[in-house]
DNA sequence: GCCAACGTTGGC
DNA sequence: GCCAACGTTGGC
């Protein structure tokens, strides 16, 4: 079952926008590693929503509702977006200190690869990131 | 505001 | 194909 985690950078996309808006096209990634994980991403797959720059902390969960297709915003029709909504926001934030502080999270690769925007979330990190989140663990794929 | 990391571009 | 220059991301 894989996991995953985003960055929006909240000025221009907030956790609080993908609440109000609830469905929301993720779109603008342009490096072929992230997009390689967003083609791998299922419908119902669980995403960390992380806040980048002025944010720094994982803020809420959503759920992959459409699979990659053509990035609309892309002219040159090479890379891919997803459709993601809003499933649960995280009670208590877990800011990115907190997670370097944690041993268990050591080896994520939002610490290893610092500029990477989509990346895959082992089961072990994404329930101890649930825990400190005050948020139930949960991994299994949200149905349809 | 600065800088490290790192991907891309372009000259050779 | 190499590599220097440059641009972008994102933490500090």
């Amino acid at each position: 079952m894989p996991l995953w985690l985003m960055k929006s950078e909240p000025e221009t996309w907030s956790w609080d926008q993908q609440v109000s808006k609830g469905t929301e096209a993720w779109t603008g990634v342009r490096n072929h590693q992230a997009a390689g994980f967003l083609k791998a991403m299922q419908v119902g797959d669980r995403c960390f929503f992380y806040h980048s720059n002025t944010g720094k902390a994982v803020v809420g969960i959503v759920t992959v509702v459409r699979g990659a297709y053509p990035d609309p915003t892309d002219p040159a029709g090479r890379f891919v977006c997803v459709d993601v909504a809003a499933d649960r926001p995280l009670p208590f934030p877990v800011p990115l200190a907190r997670i370097k502080e944690q041993p268990e999270l050591s080896a994520m690769m939002l610490l290893k690869q610092a500029r990477l925007s989509v990346m895959p979330v082992t089961g072990p990190e994404w329930d101890v990131v649930c825990r400190m989140g005050g948020c139930q663990a949960l991994r299994e794929r949200a149905p349809g």
